[in-house]
DNA sequence: GATTTATTTCCACGGCTGTCGAAATGAGCC
DNA sequence: GGCTCATTTCGACAGCCGTGGAAATAAATC
């Protein structure tokens, strides 16, 4: 995952609205949910949430199907994944490992910095 | 860790600059870098990376100390890792978990819903 | 105390963000 | 075709964000 696409996922999550309704996506499962049907469980009105929507959709975090008159979002869980990924990797290593389960530092892992931090 | 921390933590690394000084104080572990050197190494001028700076601490990313003129910041690993751990708890279980080491799903884990997404 | 070095605070500015009313599009139903 | 429902697009607006110049603060050094 290139740092531009962590940095559009970071922000696109970094909402109080989109986190909310990324997390009830999550819920849902593969299956995802209407629009409408967020809508309502979030209390936004559907303009509102489709902008949000649209912000979710470019950070690929979310995907869309149309079925009938819905549109039917899904959470990306291959993102997401690849984001906790990259956070594990590039933001919680210090020289030793500082963010496995809690308590289990020491364990070496691979570093790389194509991405180029100074 | 409550939403509203997640929410700062996000917005704290959703930011090109921002995510590159974080990293670059990953990778300098505990003891931390003087803001010099971290101005330095991304070209930023210090005023600007005062600013950002103090977004990281509010959002409780980084510790400072002073050393002498110098303000020495420093990861903080911890919060690091109540971030993934929320993220990992709250955005990547579909009802069965979808964001285990890459292929091991299925494997249970509690979820629990104090913020109370609708 | 004066000077130099390191960093922050203050101020201003252009640009992006989140919100929502109103209108437009798209799809099913009669 | 006409009507209704679901969602998006358009347009406007207040407010926050990231940036950097200039001045202020803080600490070492003479």
């Amino acid at each position: 995952m290139e740092k531009i696409d962590v940095l559009a996922a970071l922000a696109a999550l970094a909402q109080d609205n989109r986190l909310d309704t990324f997390r009830l996506l999550v819920r849902a499962g593969p299956d995802g949910l209407p629009a409408g049907q967020v809508a309502a469980a979030l209390g936004l009105p559907p303009n509102t949430l489709s902008f949000h929507f649209d912000r979710l959709r470019q950070a690929g975090l979310v995907t869309v199907r149309r079925a009938g008159r819905s549109m039917i979002y899904a959470a990306r869980f291959d993102t997401m994944r690849a984001l906790l990924g990259y956070l594990t990797e590039n933001c919680c290593e210090g020289p030793p490992n500082r963010c496995g389960p809690a308590g289990k530092t020491g364990r070496a892992v691979i570093l790389s910095n194509k991405d180029g931090v100074a």
